[in-house]
DNA sequence: GTGAAAGCGCTAACAC
DNA sequence: GTGTTAGCGCTTTCAC
């Protein structure tokens, strides 16, 4: 057996409720996108049609018309969906798409191949969506900048230019003060000598929790200011870093590491050598997703609220093309997620 | 700064294309959509125009006069998108994307409130998208079923009916025979007493897998046929599942788990008996994550190719639209990855 | 092979 | 408050 499809079930068209409730079309039109003139009684007919003939009005017609297409981008470079697998773009993805299911607006989830960058950027352009959400494992990447001058545009994550944000909209959260709770809490558990496990330095994440750290190494006044060590966000190089930090031979209690898969790569990295989290080195990682959350033993991180910055994004965005105002700069709090691990 | 948005950058439109080429607007619109009907010359001229017009074609426009949207939708219900964390679901959205970053299909995601399942539906059919990806937690919930009489609609698992699929097209893996692959694996490393955690009895996955156990422990003829506990697929719940089997005093030395998940939590429970995995019990999962690449030992798991699951269903999706022969079921191959838990 | 003409279903001035 | 009138940018018969 096969499902047919119906020919044509005939979708009522707007033409149709303004027949049944005996108005004109305008009138119609007026009740569905809620103007105010419209008296009571007709407004009930036109209603009364509408739910009858269980009439849906027809996005391309009305978008054609309006010259509005009440759809939004997420715009995803095909390198960073390759990595989906990161909770934290997954999370993101939900906030978006949880924050626009009670809205007008349609998410329309597009993978930017990067072998063909005009692909994307004329689609954007086309006048095919009325605003763009871009999210890129190279955060801080705004590449797209030049498409802010044709459409709003959002990002995740604060721009890589030193000077400003160049105009751009974004929001992201502190990374430094983030990474500097991490130490205070440390600090306060007795540790002396808290070493890092880096990011990669060409990502604003990777540089901000790299300078939280710095910069609480210099408040509190410790010795060991070179106890820094990168990686490239993955478990493996976070095992990796750990082993070099080790074997430098000089004493280490704790370590913080920019992210949790880094930060569980060190557990491997510690039980080598033949030491225990956290009794012989405590650690602490961020993002707080469930590498640290299933970890043995479960990982103290730096939780970033990543559904609500989806939905941030949206939300500014969506702000954006009605032209309410909205701040260009939004930073969304961490905080320090205390497990077993320090 | 602010960034403003140009007032109107004047989007090229398929009329200017043509005044430009010299040809009228129907050869342009051949031209677009591939016609073959078009002399070579006239081609090249109207390629041109396009090219240095950076044209690109109004969808709205194109749709509302083609009676196509070249939208696909990809349902997601709310209960479905709370545990987005789920590495699964993540990967078919990326599986789903990818696969139409190389069509003409642009991907509408949609949470589907399940307060407002009319909300849905009416989108759906109110003619705004050519054809709809289905994919719930509760996989096998075929609840849009109605659906399938006005728009080609392709589910992620089997559906929960026992006879047949009821004419829904459905892509999914052989959970069954995946299980039973575990179970081969673990009699091969002389495995006497194997037991299971279970998923959820109401889902297809959930039933399905512990199918597997079943018919394997029979063919195998091993004498513990009842060795079976229930979780929900949280780690937790596989925790307390393998307490239950511990406490039972029987000896087992083997566990299967219907999702890494449960699996990993096994591995705590385990642990509190002062046994190790896999010296006393191995342990193997289901679903092939990261609970299962980062646990401790490393699990030994039944992948399960999401990703491919995603942009299979896009493919079987696109196919019906196009109305090219499709097989409404499409059943992708598990394949045992062996670490170091069993 | 190419053009002319007629809409697709809706919104938005503008009259009344 | 409500109706009339033009399109929005494209596809699609139908002639030629």
């Amino acid at each position: 057996m096969t499902s047919e499809v119906d020919a044509d079930p005939t979708v009522p068209t707007l033409e149709m409720v303004a027949a049944r409730a005996g108005v004109s079309r305008s009138t119609v039109s007026r009740v569905v996108n809620g103007s105010t003139s419209v008296t009571a009684d007709v407004l009930a007919a036109v209603q009364a049609a509408i739910e009858e003939l269980n009439y849906v009005p027809n996005r391309a017609a009305r978008s054609l018309a309006s010259r509005r297409t009440q759809v939004i981008a997420l715009v995803i470079p095909e390198s960073t969906a390759m990595v989906f697998g990161d909770p934290f773009f997954a999370s993101i993805v939900q906030g978006v798409a949880m924050y626009l299911a009670n809205t007008e607006y349609t998410l329309n989830m597009m993978i930017a191949v990067e072998s063909r960058p005009d692909k994307t950027r004329r689609y954007l352009m086309g006048g095919n969506v009325d605003g763009a959400l871009i999210v890129s494992h190279h955060s801080g990447d705004h590449s797209y900048e030049h498409l802010e001058r044709s459409l709003p545009v959002v990002y995740a994550g604060r721009p890589l230019t030193a000077d400003g944000h160049g105009g751009s909209y974004f929001v992201g959260v502190d990374d430094i003060a983030g990474e500097r709770g991490a130490i205070d809490h440390l600090i306060e558990r007795g540790r002396k000598s808290i070493g890092v496990i880096a990011g990669p330095q060409d990502m604003p994440p990777g540089l901000d929790r790299l300078e939280g750290w710095r910069q609480a190494v210099r408040r509190y006044g410790m010795e060991n200011t070179d106890l820094v060590e990168y990686g490239d966000f993955t478990p493996e190089s976070g095992a990796e870093a750990m082993r070099r930090l080790l074997s430098r031979g000089v004493p280490i209690d704790a370590i913080v590491a920019a992210n949790d898969q880094m930060a569980v790569g060190a557990y491997t990295a510690i039980r080598e050598h033949g030491l225990t989290v956290p009794d012989d080195i405590a650690v602490v990682g961020f993002d707080d997703n469930y590498f640290g959350l299933t970890a043995t033993p479960p990982l103290t991180t730096v939780h970033q609220p990543s559904v609500e910055l989806g939905a941030t994004m949206a939300e500014v965005l969506v702000k954006l093309i009605q032209r309410e105002p909205v701040q260009q700069v939004t930073i969304l709090p961490t905080s320090l997620i205390v497990r077993q691990s320090s």
